[in-house]
DNA sequence: ATATTTAATATTGTATACAATATGTAATAG
DNA sequence: CTATTACATATTGTATACAATATTAAATAT
């Protein structure tokens, strides 16, 4: 009966957490653009809900690094400065690299296979177009793979923070420039590593491939920085 | 005028603020011990604050991983278990070397200088006896101005964090065990290869340095792990 | 007696209402 | 005309009140 009632219980989302979902998709799909002060009342009636969800939202967006929260002036989409971008892509090469290194020698044959096949739709979709799909979801699907062996929870979330944090950056770079046309190639040579358990090769290639998106991301935001001033 | 009124401004410290303060004391002290679960009512009357600002807090402690807040069921104070407290000692020695790296070279006579006064009244308040002074305060003081010319506002924010979290931890290591005691010599030698910038050296020690103390902790951990499940 | 259901209680989640702070605008002084 | 002050408005912060959920205790059935 137990078992029962558990796997039944729908998970019953609280308002707050509701918001929370919908206030984070609204400024990683940049409908709110960096910068944009997020009023409580009006994203309150707007969602058909009181303040005090929205507030707490806001407070769990702000841990996530989303959102500015500053006592009696409200909060504020974070803005990202490229030396911000440039400190977090760093963060995120050396912790990842941290993951890839507890995780590799315990991948198994059928985690290199789902790899290879993460890849191949990977593929398929930039053929097809869908950038989106291909760097939002697969693309972090193929780097979890390869990490799913870690045993580093903490580290693990911390990755997700910093990933989800970069994704808006990562889309605006793809919208713009119509980029990482290089990734597939990578992705390939860094499959390849794994298979072969070369730890230390794998790692700093995951590295170079991490910071090498930075910079052009970053390239991108010094330019409209630029272009902002003028 | 307007400098006057920014440096005089008194920081009119909000509720919420202030019962995250009280809060996160309470479980650092281990007035509030890992595991305890914390009643918004209760802490609410005991600070004479609504339930509004220590639910406010209680998630802003979440984010600082003090806290662990589960929908309806309320919050508790994180327990931390031998393995967790290995990953975060990891994180931090992987960080930690990560700020000295950035720091290292900049880092100017007089920082140095004043690593070496705050490291003589560690080594005093150690001979009088104040562990706590010694290892909370100014132990932390003594690391932050290696770091201090690292200009990563967000490594820092990430290191202090899980400072503060181990911190908990660190105290009640020294109480008993009365640890700590190869500290400052270990200090000193890491004092002298940031004077010579050797960077390559100085970031290894530092990372044995943080891994030795994890394991002083976890050790005890482990041997209280055990008499708590016979 | 044990297990299951039902009712009572405790606790959290959220809406509303009000208080405190900040922002913008008009009035005043220089 | 510029700068400063006083006021009005907008916005956030917090208390209170109520709703929803979880926990505990009691009642019933097996």
């Amino acid at each position: 009966m137990q078992f029962i009632e558990i796997t039944m219980a729908i998970e019953h989302k609280t308002r707050t957490q509701l918001v929370a979902e919908a206030i984070r998709e609204k400024i990683l799909s940049g409908e709110i653009k960096a910068g944009d002060p997020l009023r409580q009342a009006a994203l309150a009636t707007e969602l058909n809900v009181s303040r005090i969800p929205v507030r707490e939202a806001l407070l769990q967006l702000e841990a996530e690094g989303l959102v500015n929260f500053e006592a009696h002036k409200g909060a504020t989409a974070t803005q990202l400065s490229a030396s911000q971008i440039d400190e977090i892509f760093d963060l995120r090469a050396l912790l990842e690299a941290e993951l890839l290194k507890h995780s590799i020698q315990s991948l198994t044959d059928q985690d290199l296979i789902d790899a290879e096949l993460i890849l191949a739709e990977l593929e398929s979709a930039m053929d097809a177009g869908d950038t989106h799909l291909a760097t939002g979801d697969l693309n972090s699907q193929f780097h979890a793979k390869l990490y799913s062996r870690a045993a580093r929870p903490q580290t693990r979330e911390l990755v997700d923070m910093y990933s989800k944090n970069s994704e808006r950056y990562v889309r605006m770079h793809i919208l713009l420039a119509g980029g990482l046309t290089k990734a597939p190639e990578e992705h390939r040579t860094l499959l390849e590593l794994c298979r072969k358990k070369d730890c230390q090769n794998a790692c700093e290639f995951l590295k170079n491939h991490i910071v090498k998106a930075k910079n052009d991301i970053k390239k991108l935001l010094i330019k409209l920085e630029g272009e902002k001033s003028n």
